[in-house]
DNA sequence: TGCTTATATGAACTGTTGGTCATATGATAC
DNA sequence: GTATCATATGACCAACAGTTCATATAAGCA
C-alpha cells in the first residue's frame, strides 16, 4: 500500500503518476470479474444458509428443505447456482442427492467474513 | 465436518437426526443475513475493480473513475455502497475526497477469493 | 408394468440493482 | 460576491435475480 502523493488534480483532476502505477498493478478485467462473480453467488441469504449447513455436514435436498424452511424447487434452484460455480458437489445415492461443499477455500471465505462482520459490531 | 448417516428418508424423507444437529449448530438468521449481505457488495465487478484498486493507493474520485472509465456518477454510487458497508473510507482534502480501504479483513477476502479462483483453473 | 418419492427445470412474476442524466452541494479561486 | 471544479444524490430505466407454480426426470417399490 503506497502513500498518496499530496498534490492538487491537474485538468481533468487526477494524480497521473498513482494512476498510472495503480493501473499496472491492477488485476486483469477477466479476473476481477470471476472475483466478483464468486463473491456474487455468496451474496445471498439463502445460499449463505445452505453453506452454512453443508458446512456442517453433507445433506441431502429435502433435509436441506426442511432446515431452511422454504420450498423445494427454490432449494434447487440455488443448489444449482452453487454447483455451477463448482462451491458444492453433489453424488447420487438411490433416490437422494447428496451435496457438500467443493473445497476448503470456500468455508475460509465465510469464515473469514464473519470475522469481519462480527468485528464491524464492536 | 461430522459423517453423514446412510439410511433412507422417513416421511418427509429427511434425516431427523442430523437435520436437528445442523441446525443447532448454524448461525442464526441475523448473522447469516449480515454475511450474505457483505458478500452481496463484494459481488459486483465495480466493486472488486475500486476496491482492488484501492488496495494499492489511497485514491480520489476521479483518480478511480480515470482508472476504471467510467463516469463519475457512476463512480460514487458504488463508493457510497462501499461506504455504508463500511468497506471503504473517506476523508476530505479540499475538493478532493480520498477513499482507502477500511480495514485488512478486505484485502484477506479478496486475496482469498483470488486463491479461489486461480485454484478452479487448474 | 404402473405408482410413489426425490430432485431438477422451465416459465412467469416481482423486487432489486447498476447505470445514466440532470442537478445539488461544497470547496477553491478570482 | 461569481465562476469553476470535485463530488454526491435523486429520479428513472433496463437488466437481472430469487421465488413460486407446474411439470419433467429418474430412481425405488408393489
Amino acid at each position: 500500500m503506497q502513500e498518496h502523493i499530496e498534490e492538487s488534480c491537474q485538468e481533468q483532476c487526477f494524480h497521473p503518476e498513482v494512476v498510472e502505477s495503480v493501473r499496472r498493478d491492477m488485476l486483469g478485467s477477466v479476473p476481477a470479474d470471476e472475483l466478483a462473480q464468486l463473491f456474487k453467488v455468496l451474496g445471498d441469504n439463502t445460499r449463505i444458509r445452505i453453506l452454512d449447513a453443508l458446512y456442517r455436514s453433507e445433506l441431502c435436498v429435502c433435509d436441506l428443505t426442511a432446515l431452511l424452511g422454504m420450498n423445494q424447487s427454490a432449494v434447487s434452484h440455488q443448489l444449482r447456482v452453487l454447483r455451477d460455480a463448482r462451491i458444492v458437489k453433489s453424488r447420487k445415492q438411490g433416490k437422494n442427492v447428496l451435496y457438500s461443499l467443493d473445497d476448503e477455500h470456500i468455508s475460509g471465505l465465510v469464515r473469514m467474513g464473519s470475522e469481519h462482520v462480527s468485528e464491524l459490531k464492536r
